[in-house]
DNA sequence: CAGGGTTGACCGTGCGCCCGGTCACACCGC
DNA sequence: GCGGTGTGACCGGGCGCACGGTCAACCCTG
């Protein structure tokens, strides 16, 4: 609505084109023709495709962290908020899913990359929350002891890969393979492993605040829908 | 060593070159100059750059079912398999480093493009063994119920994003490694998870079969040691 | 002398980015 | 109200370059 409309139009089509294609495969000359205008004008906005990946990064991020700020709040112990951030980390594919794979697909290339340094910090600050869940769980004999990165890695490996296979058109919801996750993956952590079914439920007190995280994260972005934009 | 040594050659420069930069970024001629060679050479030999990642997914997944057959025959228990399945793959960070790089990075991408049925083939039947590891599992009580797909894709998460994050020079030993993911894996799995610790166990039988499929699969290609190739 | 290996000049294309310029509009003193 | 001045979105052609791939000729080796 605002003044620079057009640029978050081509902010939002450069990410369902690195999405679909890749960094790479993403072209100003198509960009320009799918938006209707020239390539000078994304320039004339942005100054490079580089830029243009920056902002996507970091806009990505902060909406992540937002919605964070809202579980960490309103869990209290490290069992429930671990879940939360396993629930939050699935529903991505579903949510704000063209972002997710524009982001997540090609994260570790451009990590270190010159001028990506904010949105490195992002990462590492949400990477740094779920170990610090992690350590504060061992201590409180929620978890049974062991490695808190590795374990923090672990998870966000099989999170990272599900843009993979995740498809949200298919049979498998979204709520069910959260489920799964937590099921599997909290079961193997907690000191009672009786725990998990209750932190994984769908209908539970953990995902009840899931989705008011989400939807609140929503409401900031202006309510856009998730298109089904599925990556070749 | 290897017949027609300078095709051999070229497919590992290739490799090694993919693992650092991208399949995008890896081209005809830095690569022949780093070879020593012209870049009609390397199109004599492959005809495409397509070609060269191929051979490269195929002779890879070649390798890793070859494995695969040897803890299978050497371990009769779902539980055993499993573990064992989990070993290798964060094995694999360290035992074929540059090719595991080049190949995970990006599989995603070229999984449906035309010449990688073959590739996409051997890729479906590995999972496909760990999927029915998982429900054998749970047909005999090993393994609390639960989605065996789901489950299985979790798995492959956490490992293909390892090269993201892991340093075979760093502290972490990736037998460490191997062990949490392990323990915290299985115990989210097992009926009975007081058999977790043992099934991770760096010391353990599963680790002991592990150990020998990698050195027959290594013996097979060749020994070619594996260089600490970082990917950027 | 046959034929595979190798060369290096060359081609066509696609892409990021630049740049001179148009146009609509807001703001100004008069 | 009106000419003058500034601003910023937008255009579109094109430069320069890098890359995948071609090709005709050369050089060994058996």
């Amino acid at each position: 609505m605002r003044r620079g409309s057009r640029r978050g139009d081509i902010l939002d089509a450069f990410t369902a084109m690195v999405a679909e294609r890749g960094y790479d495969g993403t072209n100003f000359g198509d960009l320009a023709a799918g938006l209707g205008l020239s390539k000078g004008t994304i320039v004339h906005h942005f100054g490079t495709k580089e830029q243009l990946l920056t902002e996507l990064h970091e806009t990505y991020m902060r909406r992540r962290l937002a919605e964070v700020r809202v579980v960490w709040d309103a869990l209290p112990g490290p069992a429930q908020r671990l879940a939360a951030f396993l629930h939050l980390g699935v529903r991505y594919q579903v949510v704000d899913r063209t972002a997710t794979i524009a982001f997540q697909r090609e994260v570790r290339r451009f990590a270190a990359a010159p001028g990506m340094e904010t949105s490195r910090g992002l990462r590492d600050e949400y990477r740094q929350l779920v170990v610090s869940v992690l350590t504060e769980g061992e201590r409180t004999g929620d978890f049974r002891p062991g490695d808190a990165r590795l374990r923090t890695l672990q998870l966000f490996g099989s999170v990272h890969w599900m843009w993979t296979w995740f498809d949200p058109a298919g049979a498998e919801p979204v709520a069910a393979v959260a489920a799964s996750y937590v099921d599997t993956y909290l079961g193997g952590l907690l000191a009672d492993p009786s725990r998990a079914a209750d932190l994984a439920d769908p209908a539970g007190a953990v995902v009840a605040v899931v989705d008011e995280a989400l939807a609140a994260g929503r409401a900031v972005a202006g309510l856009d829908a998730d298109e089904d934009v599925g990556p070749s």
